[in-house]
DNA sequence: CATGAATGAGCATTCATTCAT
DNA sequence: GATGAATGAATGCTCATTCAT
């Protein structure tokens, strides 16, 4: 009985809520249900998390932290900015394609009307906003992107787009590759922000 | 307790329901709630509607058809695809701002995991999108955007683009302008699709 | 407008009452729904009757008073109580014959655990007991019946056998005749009861 | 308030239903006041049944199964179909008198309009149909019985009679015994129907 | 007399959370 | 730590009845 195994279970957990959260949504997936998928008892959940909602805003952070996490490793490894935007995009749509399942919660529950969930994903969010922001400035910089531009709205026209890609193929037959999608819409981002 | 004869509670019924909507959410807004802003009995809230899922669906119908209707009104009688852009741009945003709760209940409802809700709500805001797509088309053909760009695409971008402004205004304190972000934000779009 | 208009849709009403509680029973027979079937609007159903339950008891009274009505006219002309046994038998499984949704109606309703409709319905009930037990009584002079016989027990037994008859066919195919049970059921009971 | 961990609250629940039941009918039985009676939560109730349709069917299956085992039982020690029905008619009323809330809620819902109660009660009535009407057969075959009579029209006349008594001592004054009507109905059956 | 829109008390059922074991 | 039976507050919807017209 190594100290690790005290907290194993949290992941097993993280990622039954997913699988549930996913299939129903926040409000018709009971803690029953997210219980029987992670092969454990009800009870168990609240030995690892304080409620509902607090499992929600975990299962964000640690599907968007570690995405975030592997980005910026690999941002840091790219030194135009236009190549940052375009290994943002593609990472982000790679990332949801990859796990529709995650897709999924975050087209739905992004925009929470719910309070304590919308407060607790904020920060995350927030960090991710950050750091698309600093790349557009950083292009600003570097001259490639046009420097009376407020790079908070820019983030906002990226975001918003890949958002809207994005759910766009969660609600679709999911028939064609969401991925692909990055490409056409980061040329016209681009040229958009472009001097 | 006085027994209205107006035939036609809709609207009032409407009109609260986005308001406990907005203050709410969907989820968190009870019948009585918006019984009691409306000034009537609960019972009489199921004369107008079957149910509060249809409820919130009247709602997106009667806002955003008024909506769509005006707007289409004004984009016959601009020629310029341009043009129009902005102007549809424009006038969503200033119809946001002008009825921060409907914008509320917009931003948070557009996304429903309810599937009754979502289906709903969905040939509406198709309704929308192929007005937005009409008007990319538009310009194709008129040699002002790009032919090559797929108009779902561009649509895309720019519903995504306006909802990420209207939604961290509607989470902000709202000290600044919304309509203020639409030049800016149009022409970023502009320069990403022209030819 | 002659005076005896004035109450003219009591039938109407009584009669739609009977369809719908035949078809639903008494707690699933909506006002509305009998309204309807009446062709008359709600509220009319309250210039006549006080209450549901009251409208259950007048289509007792209704129905089972003119059945009483046309038997004792029937009895008064036949001399032998044996024969009389045999009227009643006759005249009460023909009658639910005729009229299967009375007989719905009648078998469902007339073991009420709502007091108001058991206290409201026994008076008419306990004139046909009485009317039995008459017959029965008569037939202990006549010297056909055991003298040692209690007539009420004696009712009970025709009584219920009428009725475990009737109920069986009311939830059966009713691909069988009702009165055809008449005969055989009269000769078993008359062979108990005879001296 | 105490949290029992008696595991098995089934009996409990039936037990409080049948007071219940048999006090107010099944539409005006809350679930509220079941829970009450048993001294549990209202939650509970459901841990073991469906629904309230469930709860009055399980009661009836607990009850008349429990009968009709014990009645088997005793049956099977007996040779002489004359004797079986007495035995069938003393126990039938013995079991009503001694539990007259039993007794209560047998003779209101018996013939219920409801079609799930109704349809979840019949395969228990049926099986002592089957049993008295085998009695039946077994006395014609030892030659008391006529053999012309049906076996499932003396059947109804059996428990017709049964049932019309008890219905009468349910919603009497209790002021006589029930059991003593037995063996005077008892009588009449045997003489109508013998050889 | 007739209407039917309006009323609002009433109720079965759900489900996040707790806690004795 | 793990369990899952027990809890009970919470709520959408129904429908008998009323009453202004």
């Amino acid at each position: 009985m190594t100290r690790q195994r005290e907290k194993d279970k949290l992941p097993i957990i993280i990622e039954a809520a997913k699988v549930i959260f996913a299939c129903y949504g926040f409000h018709d997936s009971h803690i029953a249900k997210i219980a029987k998928q992670a092969g454990i008892a009800e009870g168990t959940i609240y030995l690892y998390v304080r409620s509902k909602e607090e499992l929600m805003i975990r299962l964000f952070e640690h599907q968007v932290g570690s995405f975030i996490a592997a980005l910026q490793e690999q941002l840091r490894s790219i030194d135009d900015a236009r190549a940052q935007i375009r290994c943002i995009i593609q990472q982000h749509l790679a990332k949801l394609e990859e796990d529709p399942e995650l897709a999924r919660v975050f087209q739905f529950e992004l925009r929470q009307p719910n309070l304590t969930i919308r407060e607790g994903i904020a920060p995350i969010l927030r960090q991710y906003f950050q750091i698309i922001e600093h790349t557009i400035r950083l292009g600003q910089q570097q001259g490639h992107f046009d420097p009376t531009l407020s790079a908070v709205l820019v983030r906002k026209l990226i975001f918003g787009g890949i958002n809207e890609v994005a759910t766009s193929w969660v609600f679709s037959q999911k028939d064609y590759s969401l991925r692909s999608q990055g490409e056409p819409l980061l040329r016209m981002i681009l040229k958009g922000i472009t001097t």
